[in-house]
DNA sequence: CGCCAGGAACCTC
DNA sequence: GAGGTTCATGGC
C-alpha cells in the first residue's frame, strides 16, 4: 500500500464524490475502500482527509487518473470570471451552491476504451443499472486479477463475443453496438491515440462513426477519457438546469411556454457562460442535482 | 401498472 | 435539419 500527501493546492478533494458521480462506472466501496478498473489494472484507494493511499499503480498514473494535477482553485476562478463578464457583475447564486457542494470532484482522466464501453452502456440508463453492466462485462468477458476483480474485455475478446453473450451482461439494444464498436477499435488500434491529436469538432465527429455513439457519449469521453474541460454532455438533468435557471428565467409568469434548446444551443451557452472549465461547472450541476434541484 | 434514466439508430418529411 | 419511434433494463 503506497501513500500520497495532498498538498494545500490541491484541495478541497472528495473521492467518494469523484467516484459516484456518474462520470465512471463499476467502482465499489467496501469499508472506505473503493476498488474498481482504470487501464486494465485493478485500483484500490482510500482517502482519509489530505491522506490517499492507493495500490494498484504508480503515484504518477494515480495523480493522473484521479485528476489530482488540477488546481481546483484555479478553476474555480475562471469559471467565476467568465461568469462574471457574461452577467455584468452578478453573482451566479444556483452556480454558487451547486459548486459548494460539490468542490471536491475532479473530471477523471480515464482509459479511453474503457470509457467508449462505459458509454456506450450508458444510453438511455441510470447510473446503478449501468454499473451492473460494466461490473458483468468485467466478469464475464475480461480477464481475471486479483481480488477477484476483472479488466474490460479487450476490444479482440468483445469483438468476438456472441450477441447472446454481450445481452447476458444486461445491455440489451446496446449489444450490437458494443460489438461493433469493439471491431472498429481492434481493427483501428490507433483511432483512440489519434484523438489526441485533433480539435474539439473533428474528435467529436471521429467518435460519432462509432457504433452506439452520438453526440452525448461522445462528449462523455471527451470530457472524462481525453481532459477537455470545455465539453459539456447534456443530459436531462443539465438540460433542465440550463432550461430552467439559465435560459428560461425571464419574468414570465405562465411557465406553459417554455422553449425547448437543442443540444448545442445548451452546451454553446454553457461554454459562452463558464468558459473553457464549461465541463467541469457541468459536472457540479449533475452531482448537485438532488441537492439543489432546478425547479 | 406507467414513467423515467449520463441516448442512439432509423425512419419520415 | 427537425421531429417521431423503437430499442432492454431496473427502480420507483
Amino acid at each position: 500500500v503506497n501513500l500520497l500527501r495532498l498538498k494545500p493546492w490541491q484541495s478541497p478533494f472528495d473521492l467518494d464524490l469523484t467516484l459516484s458521480c456518474g462520470q465512471i462506472f463499476g467502482w465499489k466501496k467496501v469499508s472506505d475502500s473503493w476498488s474498481g478498473v482504470h487501464n486494465e489494472k485493478i485500483l484500490i484507494i482510500k482517502q482519509n482527509e489530505d491522506e490517499i493511499s492507493y495500490s494498484g499503480c504508480s503515484s504518477d498514473e494515480l495523480i493522473c487518473f484521479l485528476g489530482l494535477d488540477h488546481d481546483p482553485d484555479k478553476i474555480f476562478r475562471s469559471i467565476s470570471e467568465h461568469i462574471i463578464n457574461y452577467t455584468g457583475n452578478c453573482e451566479d447564486q444556483y452556480f454558487l451552491n451547486c459548486y459548494n457542494f460539490s468542490k471536491g470532484i475532479r473530471i477523471l482522466k480515464q482509459d479511453p476504451w474503457e470509457c467508449l464501453i462505459s458509454f456506450i452502456c450508458s444510453a438511455n440508463s441510470n447510473v446503478p443499472t449501468i454499473s451492473k453492466r460494466i461490473i458483468l462485462l468485467t466478469e464475464k468477458l475480461g480477464e481475471e486479477r486479483r481480488d477477484k476483480c476483472n479488466t474490460f474485455p479487450t476490444p479482440g475478446k468483445l469483438s468476438s463475443s456472441s450477441e447472446k453473450e454481450v445481452r447476458e451482461c444486461l445491455t440489451g439494444y446496446r449489444a450490437p453496438y458494443l460489438i461493433r464498436s469493439a471491431l472498429f477499435i481492434r481493427d483501428n488500434p490507433e483511432f483512440l491515440k489519434e484523438i489526441v491529436t485533433m480539435e474539439y469538432s473533428e474528435a467529436k465527429t471521429a467518435l460519432m462513426t462509432l457504433s452506439g455513439v452520438g453526440p452525448k457519449v461522445a462528449d462523455c469521453i471527451l470530457l472524462f477519457a481525453y481532459a477537455r474541460f470545455e465539453v459539456v454532455p447534456v443530459d436531462v438533468r443539465i438540460r433542465r438546469i440550463i432550461t430552467l435557471r439559465y435560459l428560461n428565467n425571464s419574468e414570465k409568469q405562465n411557465m406553459t411556454s417554455t422553449k425547448d434548446y437543442s443540444y448545442d444551443e445548451i452546451a454553446n451557452f454553457c461554454r459562452d457562460y463558464f468558459g473553457p472549465y464549461a465541463g467541469y461547472a457541468q459536472q457540479y450541476f449533475y452531482a448537485s442535482w438532488s441537492i439543489f434541484p432546478p425547479d
